[in-house]
DNA sequence: ACGATGTATTTAAACGTTTGTTGATGAGAG
DNA sequence: CTCTCATCAACAAACGTTTAAATACATCGT
């Protein structure tokens, strides 16, 4: 159906390779003929069938997108959206496409990285999340197949290449943050165990308790889904205390937006009763009422660096394995207030 | 370097047309082979190369999914990952991959789908928006390719599968809503004019004032991006009016949350100063302060039904069009109150 | 005027499939 | 015991490229 490098080349009255190689701008073809070639092509309409190209080069020029399972609603944090921005960008100027991957579960996501890997479909996967004992970063380790991770592999950390941010320094400053406008109990609300993300802030916020000489208390702590109703539990487990946390770390600004939300309905608000600051910087962070306190993770940076990186070691097998850190900013707005002694 | 269909054969001790049809299923082939075949293909871990499927049968089982430009912040909408989502559970189901495009501008786009359509890379296109005089659709439709739109395609409406709510119903509904609470004087909120959904939520906002005997005034109406800073203009307009509103239909949550936002700082309170209804009925709707009363689109449904559709049409080229109305369902939260007669 | 050198192009094989056509084998009919 | 007809499998061409190797043709020093 389409016009093939053939009907170029006996429009230009040369062999389909010549053709071949003034695509590729081959220097062993002289100017002249380079020139009527590309009047041909131009004329016919021509271009190139990827497919036939990528089954002899083995290359597609296309990476693999991994997203988190659906389940995990964490698909509906505007996270997502703002990484693939920066991945999509990057990827764009590379001459690179983006395959991209959900499912609903571990064993549905798998099985799509498996064709996608298997079947040739893509030189390269980006993993948009990281969490303990992923069977698709072993597989993918396990086949040596060029990947990276946005996030902190769980485990062979040096030589999986991965992009993140320090976030145990970020959690340790924003809690600093909260210790130093006076807050002594300090709660942390954070996702699942088994995103490295959540374990890594936790540190954070552990850390600059035991420095700042305050107790680490068990009952502060809460793991929930990073969903309204986790939202709802952690308020209620956190506020039956008898001595609930005035302030409060939380490891996503949408969490934040649930726990505001709850807290109202308890008759607390913030910042006047409770401050709490949290991570991301999405969006809307700047626009809830009250704006977040949060710390600005660089989502869109996070996309552009992975998507370098991964082009990188596709080209070039032999390219080490990388850890980028990208830095954070934290975002002082009015979800922290003084802590008035009482 | 992979293991090919003739590696197969050579281990069962067939021809390599013979694994690829057992690999079809196909009835000429005996069950006794059949089961030989697959052993073999089992035992060598055999995965059939894509891109050599495709060549010679210049069908890709990939569909390419186009993003508007990241100019248009409407990315930063929680609407993407959800209609996403949609899209990739059907895509997965029928074992299409999807094959994603962004870009910053019409241009980048353009030429994005450019590629995957004249580069065979996918079978059909999912268009994420639907604008006026929009060069993509012209492109896709000139070339009769198969494609749907989610929305309303501002031509050629008739021979243009797509899938979209009753807008215009929708509206009119909603603005009745804050009609039968009191308020008489409504403003309008919405997008960019060159969106079709604008212009139906617009239409229908229109025809319920009229309906209800009530003026439409042009000063209530504002046109603005779905941005904060979007939100912000719009209510500098709206209240510098001698006779400001007293409610609101607004075109997207996301801006509502912008507008509530400025409100605040204007010292006015949704509900009890202003009544704000909109749309979408995002994750989010339901957690801010307050709660908005919006419209709930069913934004999964159009993905679901936007990829099946597209899938029928690529596998019958002879399917004709199709106009898909998702239906649409009001949520009553509480930014709408009754209007005190004053 | 000669082979040597180099440049510009062509030839042909390969990539891993699918699929129309041909060929072999065996069973049943005459 | 041959002939016909199924049934199953093999052969080979095609899909649109890339690329190593071969070739044609000037150009040059001698």
């Amino acid at each position: 159906m389409g016009v093939t490098i053939k009907d170029v080349a006996k429009s230009a009255g040369v062999a389909p390779s010549t053709v071949s190689r003034v695509l590729a701008d081959n220097p062993r073809i002289s100017p002249a003929t380079k020139k009527r070639v590309r009047k041909a092509m131009k004329d016919l309409g021509y271009h190139p069938n990827v497919n036939a190209r990528s089954l002899v080069s083995s290359s597609t020029q296309t990476i693999g997108v991994v997203m988190p399972s659906s389940a995990d609603k964490a698909l509906q944090n505007p996270f997502f959206p703002e990484v693939l921005r920066g991945i999509s960008n990057i990827a764009h100027d590379l001459e690179y496409s983006l395959l991209l991957s959900t499912g609903d579960s571990e064993d549905t996501i798998l099985e799509a990285v498996k064709r996608m890997v298997y079947g040739n479909r893509v030189d390269g996967v980006i993993l948009l999340y990281s969490r303990l004992r992923d069977r698709v970063t072993e597989f993918l380790y396990e086949k040596e197949f060029p990947f990276v991770i946005i996030g902190k592999p769980s485990e062979n950390m040096d030589s999986i290449s991965h992009v993140d941010n320090d976030n145990v320094q970020a959690a340790k400053e924003i809690t600093g943050h909260l210790i130093s406008l006076g807050h002594s109990r300090i709660g942390f609300i954070g996702g699942s165990k088994d995103l490295a993300v959540t374990l890594d802030r936790l540190s954070g916020y552990q850390s600059a308790l035991q420095q700042a000489g305050l107790p680490i208390q068990e009952e502060y702590l809460v793991h929930t889904e990073f969903l309204k109703s986790g939202g709802r539990k952690a308020v209620h487990e956190l506020f039956k205390l008898s001595q609930p946390p005035t302030g409060l770390v939380i490891a996503d600004d949408l969490m934040s937006l649930g726990v505001v939300n709850m807290l109202e309905e308890f008759g607390l608000y913030v910042p006047e009763d409770i401050s709490i600051v949290s991570f991301n910087d999405v969006y809307l962070a700047e626009i809830t009422r009250p704006p977040l306190t949060t710390v600005d993770i660089n989502i869109y940076e996070l996309g552009v660096h992975a998507c370098k990186c991964l082009v990188e070691k596709v080209k070039d097998s032999s390219e080490p394995a990388k850890r980028i850190i990208v830095p954070f900013k934290i975002k002082y707005r009015s979800s922290a207030a003084k802590r008035e002694q009482t």
